[in-house]
Order: C-alpha cells, then structure tokens, then sequence
DNA sequence: CAACTTGTTCAATTCAAAATGAACTTTTTG
DNA sequence: CAAAAAGTTCATTTTGAATTGAACAAGTTG
C-alpha cells in the first residue's frame, strides 16, 4: 500500500496523468502565479507549482505534482529546489505511516515570500553590481584626457549612488511588507 | 552637409558600422546595463541603449545608437520608444542648424527611472492582479462544500493583502528613493 | 514631384531560457 | 541482493520573446 495516501491528501486526482482533472478555481488559481512569477522573472512552471499548492488545502508530492499539472518530474524537481531555496515552499511534516516521499505546503505570509526574494534574486545582483563599480571606477581612472575623466566618474559615482539607495531602501521595504 | 554634426556630438565614431569602434568603458557601462535591465525584465537592446546613452556626454540619434552598438533600426525605435515610455529618456534639445533627427539623452535621476518603471510595469500588473482577484472571489463562492469554500475563500483574502501591501509600499518606495 | 532622409511597423527569423525525458543515485523492502 | 520507489541531473528539444530587415509612412529639399 505504497502510495494509498496522495489520494487522500488533497483529494483531487485519480491515478491517470491526464493534466486537467483542475477544478476551475485550481485553474485560475494557477493562471494568476503563472503571471505572478513571469513578472518577477521566474519560469512559468514554478508559478504553476506554487499556484497549485497555493490552492490544495493540505501538501502535496512531487508525484502529484507532475500528475495533476501535467509537467515532467525534471520541471517539478528544480521547480520545487528554486521554491525551496526562496522559502516559498516547505516540507510538510509527514502524517503517514511507512511514507518515504516528502510533501510540500506553501509559505503564504508575504513577509517570507518577500525576504526570500530579496535574499536570493536582489541582493546577488546589488553584490555583482557594486563589484562590477569598481571595475568601472579603475577604467574611468585610466582615461588620459581629463574633461572626459571627469565626466566617466561622475556616471560611476551616480551609479554608486543608486546602488546605496537600494541597499538602504530594501530592509525598510521588509520591514513595511512584514507588518 | 546633412551629417556632419553627429561626428562632433559625442566624439566617438567613424562612418563604418563596425559594432565596435567602442572604447573599454562604454562596453563595461553597457555591459553594467544590459544585465541591470535583464533583471528587470527588460530586453538586452534597451540596455544597451541606455547604457551607451548613460556613458555619452553629448546627445546621440537613432542613427548613432544603430552604427555604435551594431544594432538593427528596428531595435533602436523599439527600444526608445519603450526609454521613452518609462521616462528614462528625453529628447535633447537640438543645438544644430538645419537638424532634422531628434537626439536623446539620459535620464539620471533614481528617482525618475524608479518611478517610470513603477507606472509602466508594475501598476499595470497590480492592477490586472486585481481584477483577477475580484474573478478568483466569484469563483471561490460558486463553491458548494463548506469548508472547500471558506478555505477557497481564506486564499482569495490573502491575495488581496499581498496586493494591499504592495499598493501601499509602492509611493513610499518611491518617496525614499527621491532623497 | 522625384529623390532623400528619418523613423515606424510588423512578418519572419534567431536565439536563449525553460521543459523534457532518459540515465543516474540513493534509499527501501521483500 | 534484486527489484522498486523517490528524486536529481543534465544533454537534447521546444518554445516564446527579442531581433532583424524589408516595406512603409511622413517630412524635406532642390
């Protein structure tokens, strides 16, 4: 009896691969993170993964996953990793017996989702922005005629400047999003 | 003598559309642009675009943007029009004589390029979030089972939040970074 | 008005990112 | 230990978005 309970878990699919057995709100539910992720950049099938546990009332498996959304089992792996590593998603503690795969329920407080945002996707990029700086600060040095040295630091030091601003600005962003 | 002005301009080209009569800094700083607008979604061109724009102390043409980045005219309106849009360009005012081609610059301010973004990419999303919001609530209380729907219910609620907390972020968001 | 110049539009093409699926590792169990 | 289940990895394929380029305004000039 290996895999009685993914029926009961959230009770909405048969044993068939079919990738629309979805009632309409799991549907539209879907849709809307599918969106949701593209604008921040995210491929659309963790935006169905998400989605769909956004709507299911209790976790859900990898297997269920890939059934009930019809994807390969290599999309909802990585899908899943990427989720994991935001702390969007974490793994259900285990109900079952002798259950060996892990389920998955979603975080829903904005304040993780967000902080998970920052901490993966924005602050590596403000780190490789702020280095990228100051190989352009050491090519701006370098310029011989002084008018247009001048001009190159002045760009690199704005540059700088809204760096700083986005540093300042996102713990702040947080914090207002936690409350 | 219709093109004699756009050598003085910025100083930086012949007439040969080699993509690369680029000095070390203009390609780092458009290097620095091209993966700042990938973050935010944006095509490679644009970054480009601006990141030239960003780097030229002098007003450039459509013409100068094709010949000095190796891109076709096509991608240059494009990708002006959209700078444009966003307000992260303006066009210059035109010093020359008997000038016909309009030449743009930069918009340097934070607060400015922060702002345009925000009317053009993100409102239009929370708005369109929004009304899939209100379609998402329709759907939910068409539902029969009980506690299906107050479940389905609990989840159209904690969408709205997000996009409350996100309406109410945004001005603030831009008020700090107009310091 | 005919020959240019400047810029836009959009169907066709190109290309990079995402999805697939088969091979692989690890763990379980009879 | 063999067979099966759960999950990962990664080379190939797919697909959607960006780019191209040719056709098309619109405006200018002799």
């Amino acid at each position: 009896m290996t895999q009685s309970s993914h029926e009961i878990q959230a009770g909405q699919h048969a044993i068939q691969d079919g990738l629309d057995e979805l009632d309409p709100l799991q549907r539209q539910m879907i849709d809307f993170f599918v969106d949701g992720v593209k604008v921040l950049g995210l491929p659309r099938s963790i935006g169905e993964i998400y989605g769909l546990l956004f709507v299911s009332s209790g976790p859900l498996s990898l297997d269920d996953l890939v059934h009930l959304l019809g994807i390969s089992k290599g999309s909802a792996s990585q899908g899943l990793r990427t989720l994991r590593s935001l702390g969007a998603v974490r793994e259900a503690a285990v109900n079952g017996n002798g259950e060996r795969r892990t389920y998955y329920e979603p975080a829903v407080e904005l304040k993780r989702l967000v902080g998970g945002f920052i901490r993966e996707q924005i602050r590596p990029h403000l780190d490789s922005g702020q280095s990228k700086i100051r190989l352009l600060a050491a090519t701006a040095r370098e310029i011989k005629d002084p008018d247009r040295r001048r001009f190159a630091n002045e760009r690199v030091e704005r540059l700088d400047q809204w760096l700083c601003s986005g540093r300042r600005v996102l713990p702040i962003l947080q914090k207002l999003l936690g409350q």
